[in-house]
RNA sequence: CGCGGGGUGGAGCAGUUUGGCAGCUCGUCGGGCUCAUAACCCGGAGGUCGUGGGUUCAAGUCCCACCCCCGCAA
């Protein structure tokens, strides 16, 4: 089929991939602008505007494709288009421009957690599986009827960074199949049950401010759901302590209050109820590690609040 | 030239301000104690101190250049 693919990071580029492997012509890729990042501040490209290169394939940046994107995509003529976590909205215009419509690889079992963010709500919010869905999109955000699902249960210390990893190549192959089916005319076209729906915001760094009055599955819940981004982080030493992927585990204590911390025993912190055992954390300007390795060479007294 | 932190035995760190024997918590190897142990005791191995150059009687430490890693900001 003749297709153009919208999409910006990480999460996006096995689908891309996975539309050329299946020999698909990808006649162009649409993507968020080359942007400021890292340090230096230098402009780089998003991960698929790296992949469309790498392949030859003409590839689009417009700030806004609602706005100054149509003619462009029009001139690509084509048949279907695919987007996975492009970061733009696309209007009715745009959306009529592929004859067979506009499919889309979200990284949540629809319809819970429409929004930017699925993945890391379905850890924040605890669920027990997460997954990706192909959609029929509209003008809403998410809304479209959905096509086909893939589930996959999420581990106990799986971080965000993890699962998307996961997801994004559980999506590649649902994409494959999902296109191999609507080719072959045996794709189902299902409405989202609107009573069962749940949208979620954006990320925002205030959600790493540690709150240590939640339960300890909650509190575990948001360590691994904010890692990589924006992070659970707690004040030591005049930096952020950044805690990247803990555990529920047995105890109590004050909340906050360090239950243990040496090499041996590992790092646990008293929540509102029971207490969580970080496993992995990054010390300001330092690399991540593991928690018994940074208690190798830094003290936290037990009993200390954080 | 956006701001800042860092690179020291296998891991994590101190030591750099004020140049003077390579240190700490672990791990590892050997031995001991113990009914037993991730506990405890004794002993050992393991380091071009990121790279190159400079100053000095002497550089992990001071000077110059470079490489690599990380945080903030997005």
């Amino acid at each position: 089929m003749r297709v153009v693919f919208m999409g910006t990071p990480d999460f996006a580029v096995p689908s891309l991939e996975k539309l050329i492997a299946e020999g698909h012509q990808v006649a162009g890729v649409f993507t968020q602008p080359d942007r400021p990042r890292g340090r230096g501040n230098r402009l780089m490209p998003s991960p698929v505007k790296v992949c469309a290169e790498a392949h030859a394939i003409p590839v689009f940046q417009p700030e806004k494709i609602r706005r100054d994107g149509a003619a462009d995509l029009r001139a690509l003529a084509p048949e279907l288009c695919v987007t996975a976590a492009f970061g733009q909205i696309l209007s009715q215009e745009i959306l009529d421009i592929p004859p067979r419509g506009n499919v889309n690889v979200h990284a949540s079992l629809l319809p819970r957690h429409r929004g930017s963010a699925p993945i890391a709500w379905a850890i924040l919010q605890g669920d027990r599986t997460a997954g990706v869905t192909t959609m029929m999109m509209d003008r809403g955000i998410d809304t479209g009827d959905m096509l086909l699902k893939a589930e996959t249960e999420i581990g106990e210390t799986e971080t965000c960074g993890e699962l998307t990893e996961r997801l994004s190549r559980i999506g590649a192959e649902l994409l494959a199949e999902t296109l191999r089916r609507m080719e072959a005319g045996t794709l189902p076209r299902i409405p989202q049950d609107e009573s069962r729906m749940t949208y979620d915001p954006m990320l925002d760094k205030t959600m790493g401010r540690a709150d240590f009055s939640l339960t300890a599955r909650e509190m575990a819940g948001r360590i691994n759901g904010l890692n990589p981004w924006p992070c659970v982080s707690v004040s030591l030493d005049g930096g952020q302590l950044k805690l990247l992927r803990a555990k529920a585990a047995d105890g109590a204590g004050h909340p906050g209050e360090v239950i243990a911390a040496d090499p041996k025993q590992g790092l646990v912190i008293a929540c509102g109820e029971k207490t969580v055992r970080i496993l992995e954390l990054q010390a300001p300007g330092g690399k991540k590690m593991k928690a018994e390795d940074y208690l190798r060479g830094h003290g936290i007294v037990p009993g200390t609040i954080l």
